[in-house]
DNA sequence: AGTTCATCGACAGGAAAACGACAGCTCGCG
DNA sequence: CGCGAGCTGTCGTTTTCCTGTCGATGAACT
């Protein structure tokens, strides 16, 4: 039915027997503009499904009673071809499921990071919209991001980027050019309940720098301003953190967190 | 994306009575931009060939009711050409299949891995569109794979591939150059069913390195980094990964899974 | 100047991948 | 029908390198 690039929003359905979990799912995919409800229990999974059509579905294989995996089963008996998006324990039923991605349906690991959440569901919906393949790619200034390949590159040059640096950067240059706090990015780059409160973001955008600014000794902080707004103001200080590659991209706004953009202002 | 010549989509009708199954292979085939409706049962078949009329047809000759031959039968004697794939169990039929595959149609045996099926698929499509059948050879940098004859050379050089490789490093080249994970690759190669939750893809891709990347002490890392994007900074020392054939062509993607491409740069 | 916030080098624990070695199987050949 | 070769997958070890913590240095704001 209803496809990813269509102008319709995006249906989606949440099963997870833990509230605070499904509620988070739903509520960042509502952010991000897409239609969400949740159900908690297979049961409800199913009725849900039926009356609400969703385009793409969440679905926790570990649920008390009606398991995620006889949700499955009676979602595509009923002749339903939606997308599906399992979540598993860490070790759990891990093995069970890799059998069950072959179709379109993906699957991930809790506790998982609600961007790559979103990331998997944007693709799967990419993917099961037809002809599947346009590709995804992220571009900023000369900065772009190619989803399917992850190659990252600044102009010509190719980066190298860990993990976890990628994941960052994609959130930044996905909400560019708006501001976000070092909070926003622990949030939803990090796995839910990460309690580890330090500096890992201001790290990572640190190596990121390093990387994709081709500055060395950078460190040309100017984005500055002080609130959010960010505001026209900052360059000021000359150096606009050319490294070798151009412009800087990612800034820092102190007091709030970090923005990826070209320089305006 | 896969060209057969086909402009249009291809059509394929699937039949077997066991809904997951069917389910699967449509799932698959739409994923390659097919269009694709499915039947469970002799009777639905005849009924949905009729109306759909399909370019290739997957039938599997274990149906409850009116059974396999009797529903080629009645396709032929429709006046029907439409190739078909047939899918017996491990030890039925298997001898009197042979019988039917004259026509150009072909069969498999049940569990099948589905890489395996559409690569079938793909080959009985290339035979019936016509006399002049264009060999399907996938290429990437100097290593070419010929799927009629089975050929894999790397420049000049003819590797020679165990059953398994081959169809690990088809499913790479094909969608080639992006990232697949290892569940990926173990969803599509391996025989559905395949719990073994297990290092074997690391296994393969580690033979297949030392085979095709003429890796002798290889190890040598280096496409292999960080995420996605792998590349160029790796250059610059010297080994290029090369062996003694040109660039490292099998790529790690830590963290996410396995890529073949020019490094490129 | 003092205080707060940010950058980044260095290090250690640990997760992921590579790979050698071995055993069960299949299949072809004698 | 039995033997042997090659293919596969499991185990366990080694290697690689990603990640987050600490702490010292440096800017910016008041």
């Amino acid at each position: 039915m209803q496809h990813y690039g269509h102008v319709e929003k995006v249906r989606l359905l949440v099963v997870d027997d833990d509230p605070p979990i499904a509620d988070l799912v739903a509520t960042v995919a509502r952010y991000e503009g897409w239609e969400a409800v949740t159900a908690n229990s297979g049961e409800e999974a199913l009725r849900r499904a039926a009356e609400f059509h969703p385009d793409i579905v969440v679905l926790d294989l570990m649920l008390p009673g009606l398991d995620g995996f006889a949700v499955l089963d009676r979602l595509r008996l009923s002749g339903t071809m939606v997308p599906v998006v399992f979540l598993t324990a860490r070790d759990g039923v891990a093995d069970r499921v890799a059998g069950l991605t072959r179709g379109g349906d993906d699957y991930l690991v809790k506790p998982f990071a609600v961007e790559e959440l979103m990331a998997r569901l944007r693709t799967v919906l990419r993917r099961s919209a037809g002809p599947a393949f346009q590709r995804s790619v992220l571009a900023v200034a000369d900065l772009t991001m190619d989803e399917d390949t992850r190659e990252v590159r600044r102009g010509e040059r190719l980066l190298t980027l860990t993990p976890t640096e990628y994941e960052v950067l994609r959130y930044l240059m996905r909400k560019s050019p708006t501001v976000l706090t070092k909070a926003q990015i622990l949030d939803h780059v990090w796995e839910y309940g990460f309690g580890g409160r330090s500096n890992v973001v201001e790290l990572v955008i640190s190596r990121l720098r390093r990387k994709l600014d081709g500055d060395g000794d950078g460190t040309d902080r100017n984005g500055t301003d002080g609130n959010g707004t960010d505001g026209s103001g900052t360059d000021g200080s000359g150096g606009d953190g050319a490294g070798r590659d151009g412009p800087q991209l990612i800034h820092t706004v102190r007091g709030v967190g970090y923005v990826v953009r070209q320089v305006a202002g």
